[in-house]
DNA sequence: TCGACACTTTACCGGATAGGAATACATTCC
DNA sequence: GGAATGTATTCCTATCCGGTAAAGTGTCGA
């Protein structure tokens, strides 16, 4: 009885896969041998399989190109699954998220 | 080599600890018996743990009044851990988000 | 067509972790 | 002080999960 939250919550867990959202967001598109190349302490199907789990959980999504497979976020599962539980608890960050902006708009 | 967002994130991975913000987040404060009482199927000292694991990722916190232990909600991690965090993902689910608040605001 | 390449899948292992039961601890009530 | 109550902790076990190595799939190039 999993459903969509639990399994996002389950795949943002691993340090792993955040950081390898955190790759996709800043560098927008990459293939799973330069992701690999940013762990190099992973064997390769490792960050295979943390790119599987991202996918099942609709994090990312890949375009096929000839032998590559170019992987970029996806925000469908943060939009529906993440966001109404962030609403709920909106009180206890949305002040610090607004800070945080703030603070990024000054030199 | 673990930090804030780690824990943080392992702590929300277990949908039990979930439904205990939950449940804080509802009702505000609440004693471990009356938790407890919300999983049937967990031992009560199932329960316990898991409000050391929230209360240890700062998630809650507990006051203290006789022999019972009274929880509640504590965002600091939220605003210090998962804020930040969900600054860099903004674009992603930020409409999905407002679109939630506008649907609140009708009848 | 053969081999190299890019990636995925499978099989397996070790460590982490959720869970229960029993025990320990602290506080109140008698 | 002693029993009862509310909670925490310890010990144990089954399960899950991330990790690797190796085999499998599909594509390109010579």
């Amino acid at each position: 009885m999993r459903n969509n939250s639990d399994d996002l919550f389950r795949t943002l867990a691993d340090p792993t896969r955040r950081r390898i959202l955190d790759l996709l967001a800043e560098r927008g598109t990459l293939t799973v041998s330069e992701l690999a190349a940013e762990f190099p302490d992973l064997a390769y199907s490792g960050v295979s399989k943390h790119l599987m789990g991202l996918r099942a959980a609709r994090l990312v999504s890949a375009r096929r190109k000839g032998r590559q497979r170019f992987y970029r976020l996806d925000g469908r599962a943060m939009a529906e699954a993440l966001a109404p539980w962030l609403a709920k608890y909106e009180p206890y960050w949305s002040a610090a998220l607004e800070r945080l902006r703030n603070l990024a708009e000054e030199p």
